[in-house]
DNA sequence: ATAAAACCTCAAGCAATATTGAGGTCAACA
DNA sequence: TGTTGACCTCAATATTGCTTGAGGTTTTAT
């Protein structure tokens, strides 16, 4: 192994310096590890140290963070993956892939809701019968997670 | 106040009529109303009792949660409005509309996000410098969440 | 009249996603 | 060789949005 002039292993990254380049916190690092989420070995000094393709590892993280995706299921993905090389195309393709179906749901639900929203203004909306947002069975739940958006008999003074 | 058969007036609710009615727990009412987002008076036994208009109350809460607003949001644009009589189709237009922004935000970042997922589902993504998934200055964080998203020289090696 | 169901308060707990702090070690630079 | 900054672990704290539980009261039903 090749080292550099401050006897690292060339091209191994510190905590501190995945944390500048990836644009996390050194403390979410150590979070993500206790998570499963990315690994390290250590130095004789008991530091962390990361292969580069860690910063596509946690690139992955942040995307896939802002899809909306869960930690937990983000850790369930790139459980598959070998932390020490980086991701190919094809593992990106598949974990993306997935990724965009829960993301398409996702933004489905906010425009239905966005459209409801927009009609209720154009409709008065609270006070009608039949508007969609005082509707039952509705389908623009997040993930089904209540029953009834609004109950009959809401105007009857 | 006329009064029913079981000497409560007429049309007001208990909490588990208003938790039964909206969907919500009898814990989330009383949760929401530590929050200030609702309010109740006591009966002669001190328990909560609620006008009708309670319900529309914790719809609107509810579907401005489904939007994303976090509920300290909510509580303060409700803030302006009165506890004791239902929401008017101006109250409502007023709400939603702020709302919608925030929405249409929202799903436009997902949008973004969701094209570059696709985008480099096609070109192979994190292997490419001119990915924008790579691209720090983007305009796809949630709010302005976090700085650069990838770094450089992610590929050497 | 009495028992069950519903209600009350207050405190604690939970899940997710981290951040902060204390107390101590290691590494880089002058 | 210091000294300073970076790093270590582990525990505690923070935030949001609730739920659960203990211990006790009120309401409703029979």
């Amino acid at each position: 192994m090749k080292k550099s002039e401050f006897g690292r292993i060339a091209h191994e990254l510190t905590v501190g310096e995945v944390a500048e380049r990836s644009g996390v916190a050194v403390s979410t690092l150590h979070f993500y590890e206790t998570k499963g989420l990315i690994r390290s070995w250590r130095n004789s000094g008991n530091q962390r140290r990361y292969p580069r393709s860690i910063l596509r590892r946690v690139a992955v993280i942040k995307v896939a963070q802002k899809t909306g995706i869960p930690l937990a299921d983000i850790a369930e993905a790139l459980s598959v993956l070998p932390h020490d090389r980086p991701l190919t195309a094809t593992d990106w393709e598949r974990l993306s892939a997935s990724w965009k179906r829960q993301l398409d749901e996702r933004i489905a639900s906010l425009s239905a809701l966005r459209d409801h929203l927009t009609g209720c203004i154009g409709c008065g909306c609270l006070s009608m019968r039949d508007c969609p947002l005082r509707n039952p069975g509705d389908e623009m739940g997040e993930k089904g997670t209540g029953p009834l958006l609004l109950e009959t008999d809401f105007d009857e003074k």
